[in-house]
DNA sequence: CAGTATCCAGCTAGATACTG
DNA sequence: CAGTATCTAGCTGGATACTG
């Protein structure tokens, strides 16, 4: 009996393991903010950027605005990101029937408070990151 | 002088990119927590997986009781990540020289803060994940 | 201006086999 | 028991070119 055996029990392992998954609510969550572009774009909404200017709350941007101060993006990744967050109702997308067509991005409620969210990681990320950039070189150095 | 121009561009690019990064210091810690498995792992030993019989708060762990709890993550993805998170002070790696090795883990009060953080964001996630996933659907019957 | 479409390199994570 | 080592497939993200 071993044709069936290790089928089954990756099989099993599987079933276990989106049992787990579906128990951590959290992941939902973390698989929309973990993405590198996702916070950015939400840093640079929610006027975190403060180098266009005005600093401190929400803006409506520019595509190009914001492809501007998230320099280093392709467009690819920036629309990809945009039209997942718009998806998800975390920001709104404006289009303008101008000459040249004007698109303005801006954070909703639910973006807002999302944002919110990302600014309490991001003070812990301030007020323990030293802490563990020390031990980590603690640790790097004890590996002879 | 197209020679430099392009490459020009793309450090200018990488420079700027890199600044606002750095301008953003949730990314260092975005990057830890983000990953799939070190919030499971932060889930089991901070007790919210409550399938083991104990609830609610952290426990130490053997490395087979995580590995049994996260079936499904792979021995090299559940060391690397535990690893990382000692390396960071997140968990005691603790080994006890028993005939078969023992090796339990536990997360630190660096860890237990990290955990609240991740608490946090689930709660986040059982508030408005239900309005984002509305959205999403909403979002895919307009388009056609 | 604000995208869409396509192709491809690099990295990650899973499978598998072996060890103190 | 608790790992380490190695190989590879698949996905992500970047470059590039084209369009309403």
């Amino acid at each position: 009996m071993t044709t069936t055996n290790a089928a089954q029990r990756r099989a099993r392992a599987k079933v276990e393991y989106n049992a787990f998954l579906a128990a951590c609510p959290s992941r939902q969550l973390l698989d929309r903010i973990s993405d590198k572009w996702v916070v950015l774009v939400l840093c640079a909404l929610g006027g975190d950027a403060a180098q266009t200017g005005a600093a401190g709350d929400a803006m409506a941007m520019r595509y190009s605005e914001i492809s501007r101060l998230l320099a280093g993006a392709s467009q690819k990744m920036l629309t990809q990101t945009l039209r997942a967050l718009e998806r998800d109702g975390v920001v709104t997308r404006t289009v303008t029937p101008t000459v040249p067509v004007t698109v303005t991005y801006e954070l909703t409620d639910l973006g807002l408070s999302l944002h919110e969210v990302s600014r309490g990681l991001r003070n812990w990320a301030q007020n323990h990151m030293e802490e563990v950039l020390t031990r980590r070189t603690a640790y790097d150095d004890r590996a002879s």
